[in-house]
DNA sequence: GAATTCATGTAAATGGTTACATGATTAG
DNA sequence: CTAATCATGTAACCATTTACATGAATTC
């Protein structure tokens, strides 16, 4: 009759019991709500969303099928393996609404940078330089990966984008979203460099 | 010999053999390389960086002074239980300053708000607007938060926190971050928020 | 009187990664 | 000739959370 949600449950008319839903289940939903797809097409579209390993992903997408979440297609394919394209139920896409409208739990960020930003006080200053060296490499390279997205987006949808009831407009949104933060983490680096080689008095670590 | 470190193995000249330190081992060290301290007080201490459950933290302290990267002493306390306090040996440290040099994976960052974005066209107005007022409101209170923080640090270390070698300065860095990133996404939820209510031709959703 | 704090730990369950198995096709 | 792509799946392992156990002192 329901469905538990981290402690949470979220309520249908519908007959389905004990089904338990993670939050992987509510992001590989919304991938097939785009468009139906096969689990090894729906782990490649959620490569930069929330990356996962398909091997996680074909036990839940058998699990929600049987729920009657989802409802399976099989394709032959020749010279390929056959696959199987999964599609939204109408529960489905109640399941998700419902999701989308409960409390959002606070993220969990686990960064190995910042862990080591807490720690490298006690690295050698040249040690922390590379640190910092080595992020501002990275994030530019996220920052031209998303502008060039952002750019394929609208040549391929226009004004699609802008509007709120259609995918491509979260799309649109988060794109932008990675953009400003990148960005603000980039000159927040900048800003770290200039602190870590501003001359200071002479101690025991800055010998080079 | 070495330390196993998720594939990559970090060398050291030391004998410790197959010590398995995961990722979360380097923040328990951070911790107790500013001050000694217990499993239950770096619990506390990693709250905001690295959030974790002290059941996860007792065992793995265990490893780690098995493996002589941490001594532990143990305090008799009355009216309270006894408690543990763990310090760094000079390999913890060693460890440590190998693990900051070593190549960074890329962060993996699951959030909840972020998968409801991606999935809001399919939900009503009502509640695309509720989800980004609500990421408004928790941003407002984080940036208050640090910037309270922030406050407190420069009081209590003055210009500590301004020199690399101290763990202060780890700290204000790190406190600077969070604010600079949380103000821009709390831009971008503005702008989201004024796109997701501008007039458009109506359809379908669009009833309230 | 109930919940929280202090403080340590074990056991069970869930979440997630790595390794294995299969097999044709294509790109380097 | 090796690796990657397409495609699905199982088994084993590691990471993390939740639940249980203990118990005095303090706060609501």
């Amino acid at each position: 009759m329901n469905i538990t949600h981290h402690g949470q449950v979220i309520e249908f008319g519908a007959p389905l019991d004990g089904v338990r839903l993670n939050k992987l289940s509510f992001s590989v939903l919304g991938v097939l709500a785009r468009q139906p797809n096969s689990g090894y097409d729906v782990v490649k579209a959620l490569e930069r969303l929330r990356p996962v390993k398909i091997s996680q992903v074909y036990p839940l997408l058998a699990e929600m099928e049987a729920a009657g979440i989802l409802r399976a297609e099989e394709i032959v394919q020749d010279g390929k393996p056959n696959k199987k394209i999964y599609t939204l139920t109408d529960l489905g896409h109640q399941v998700m609404r419902a999701w989308i409208a409960s409390e959002t739990e606070v993220p969990v960020i686990r960064d190995d940078f910042v862990s080591k930003v807490f720690s490298m006080w006690m690295s050698p200053a040249a040690d922390r330089a590379a640190l910092i060296a080595d992020r501002i490499t990275w994030l530019n390279s996220e920052i031209a990966f998303f502008e060039a997205r952002l750019q394929e987006l609208h040549v391929e949808f226009g004004t699609a984008a802008e509007d709120p009831d259609q995918w491509m407009f979260c799309r649109n949104m988060l794109y932008r979203r990675r953009l400003v933060l990148y960005r603000e983490e980039l000159l927040w680096c900048e800003r770290v460099r200039a602190e870590l080689t501003r001359p200071r008095r002479p101690n025991r670590r800055d010998s080079g």
